[in-house]
DNA sequence: CCGGATTGGTTGCGATCACAACTATACGGA
DNA sequence: TCCGTATAGTTGTGATCGCAACCAATCCGG
């Protein structure tokens, strides 16, 4: 390991700034689509559903691209399967599958939403940044992650 | 608001990897703090008191600096109040007010833990980062914390 | 010095989510 | 074909945490 035991103050401001500011934004983000009856949660499976082809991705897919357990997922669909914002679809091929599918009513719902989140994104966010530390964030999270990977 | 409605590409990269990757970097850090009998709240809060003076810190406070509501403080206390990492002195002068008080247990806890735990950071997140990426993040939480204070 | 407002903290309750155990379906080698 | 294994998803249970309601102590205006 390169480094020492401990950070060094631009390090130590970096991850303690980062830490605690996430935590903060994400309250922000939250109390934005709460007017709407979503959770951030729900916004991002809906979000997550509308870009697979024909709007619908398998259960254990979508599972893993929100980074929920099987059964989160599982507890997670109860909500927006009982606003109709999402169907079930059992797969008939293969009869383990499940689709959760974007309705027409979810549809309508994150077209009106969407807009007003990433309004949210750039407001609480994106807009007190220059473009060199926007770029910083995309390529260090971008390592960060493929060195998650395993 | 300068923008349009949506992210162009690098905002949304950014955003996207950012929150994605913030998920994973936390299940991560929480692994590596587990084998200690300890949870990455857990850590935090024996952390935010050892730097206190008199290594106390008053319950109102510590739940603000760690982003809790006050009732999930209360719970969260029980555990490392339970392993005896913390006591609980209650102020003679103000007599409303618990402090949180880091035992001689927990301080050798926390000096065990620490260094691992800063560890996990460099080898999941800052050794990956170029200097300049590490001034960029926080340059911009610093930004993004300022315009959220209410 | 008294009564209302404020502050500090806990408790009841409900929501979210992970782990482990379970069911059901599909696959693959002998 | 058949059985063992792997995969998809749900359910029981327990942990975490926020909100609202609550109690207790302090502060403050009159």
């Amino acid at each position: 390991m390169a480094g020492p035991k401990w950070l060094d103050p631009e390090e130590m401001k970096a991850w303690r700034l980062y830490i605690t500011t996430s935590v903060d934004l994400m309250k922000a983000l939250e109390d934005d689509v709460r007017p709407f009856g979503l959770t951030m949660g729900d916004y991002q499976l809906l979000a997550m559903i509308s870009e697979a082809p024909d709007r619908r991705l398998r259960m254990c897919d979508l599972a893993d691209q929100l980074r929920l357990s099987r059964s989160g997922l599982t507890r997670r669909m109860d909500g927006v399967l009982s606003n109709a914002w999402v169907a079930r679809v059992q797969d008939q091929a293969d009869r383990r599958v499940a689709y959760a599918e974007l309705t027409t009513k979810g549809w309508n719902l994150l077209r009106k939403v969407a807009p007003i989140h990433l309004a949210s994104v750039r407001r609480l966010m994106i807009d007190h940044l220059t473009r060199a530390e926007v770029k910083a964030i995309g390529s260090a999270f971008e390592k960060i992650s493929k060195a998650l990977q395993p």
